[in-house]
DNA sequence: TATTATATAAACAAAATCGAACATACATTT
DNA sequence: AAATGTATGTTCGATTTTGTTTATATAATA
């Protein structure tokens, strides 16, 4: 077992049990003490998790966004379902945005046999799955935004696609949210993303919000707009149903994948 | 069992256990360490899979790579020897450009272990090259242009870079050519590419073309600029000495590497 | 607060791994 | 047959990772 295998392992246990201790890792791995704490203070580093005094714990704080694979896991199948059904809003010719995020990821397959399409992005790893999934030349044009890439999520920020956003007019946004609540309307975990939100809804015709169950009735640390500043939610059948006919009543069509 | 037919097996056997290590090689295929490392080294250079120390892990999203492989195996150990030689030049907290290319892409391993450095491409495989083989919120920060993204190349092109080119300013910008002659000077195959690399060298303090010896003497479709407009050219043995004496003449300082 | 137990980082040592250089074997080309 | 090219193995110094020791820092408890 190698370092790099080792270290995603203690990831793995710490977002599983939300903490480990040195001993613990010295005997799963049969390692000395000073390699698990070298270990746990690169990953630290790489904010995988949160070093405290005899171990470490999940970093999990209320402004702190889980990185893109942890997350990806989490409600994956509500997820591609959603995604799945949030691209059966595009038709061919469309323009569209796809936002940052796991959900916006899985709208990806469902580009597939869609003809004539302008994929608009700011994140690397959607242009890439695109790039491997959909025949470019004949079916898509794909845009980057550009701008300066995070390490993590694989998003463009910064003044760069802030502007772009600004001069493109695409006709469906599909936005990726941190938290959905009717009191505090949309929210997101990073505030340099905020700003890259606002200018994509700005920037679409018609709004489309794609969010899984559990974000509903959740706060997360920047606000990004009012709920109806936007068209249109597509989320699954874990979404809570009171929630879901208050927003509702507020003008906002809410789609249920299955 | 050949070589290609050992080093399939062996990135079936990454994809399928996520992780594959030199003693698991040695014994499985009965060769030795340093075949099973060159495997994996040249594996990873393809992007197939990930080494790591002692080993290699799976590597997620990189599935086009090979088409754009199978394009330029042609003069590919002296691209990788270029490319090694150029990235001498970079120094930490350097700004560099990297622009789209086979050679160019044969830098990014060269930034290993750098500190500091900001790296702007149009480009989106250096981009996921950068971000696989880089530590980036320490060691680099990435920028990407954006724009419509080709196809082939997966290069950007269109206003969106053009207008960040300009905006702009590194060190030292790193150039990819379809030709070098005397006569007809830097000579590219595609109009398009030929304006972004146009401003790809305006917006440069160090003007630095790579270029495999199979360039020297060859004029292709569209003028980038003349000789003089740039700094330094790093190629290989390869190329006409004739030529790179007539060249050095000219005030541009070329480099060998071996 | 003072004391004790535990955890920590730094420095050094040991082990594993690495890649460069060269040697060998075999196939292909001239 | 000779020359060239390719794949592989071997050796060895360099590098990376891991372990051990020790002085210092931190937390728990009296």
């Amino acid at each position: 077992m190698n370092a790099v295998e080792r270290q995603n392992k203690i990831v793995e246990l710490v977002l599983e049990n939300g903490t480990i201790d040195i001993p613990e890792i010295c005997e799963l791995f049969d390692v000395s003490e000073m390699t698990a704490r070298r270990d746990l203070n690169e990953l630290d580093r790489q904010g995988l998790l949160r070093r405290v005094h005899g171990g470490a714990t999940a970093n999990l704080g209320r402004s702190y966004e889980p990185s893109f694979n942890t997350r990806s896991v989490k409600n994956q199948s509500a997820k591609t379902a959603i995604g799945l059904k949030a691209a059966e809003l595009i038709y061919d010719g469309d323009s569209i945005a796809l936002d940052v995020g796991t959900t916006t990821l899985e709208i990806v397959p469902g580009l597939r046999g869609k003809r004539n399409l302008t994929i608009v992005t700011s994140c690397l790893q959607i242009a890439t799955k695109v790039v491997d999934q959909i025949s470019l030349e004949i079916d898509a044009r794909l845009v980057l935004t550009g701008g300066i890439v995070r390490p993590r999520e694989l998003s463009m920020i910064g003044p760069i696609p802030e502007q772009v956003y600004q001069e493109l007019h695409v006709d469906k946004a599909f936005i990726g949210i941190g938290g959905v609540s009717l009191e505090d309307g949309l929210t997101e975990y990073n505030i340099e993303d905020t700003q890259i939100k606002r200018m994509l809804i700005r920037s679409a015709r018609e709004k489309i919000v794609v969010a899984d169950g559990a974000k509903f009735g959740v706060t997360t640390f920047a606000s990004v707009g009012p709920l109806n500043a936007i068209d249109k939610i597509v989320t699954d059948k874990s979404a809570p149903m009171h929630l879901i006919e208050n927003i509702r009543r507020q003008g906002v069509e809410v789609i249920l994948a299955d």
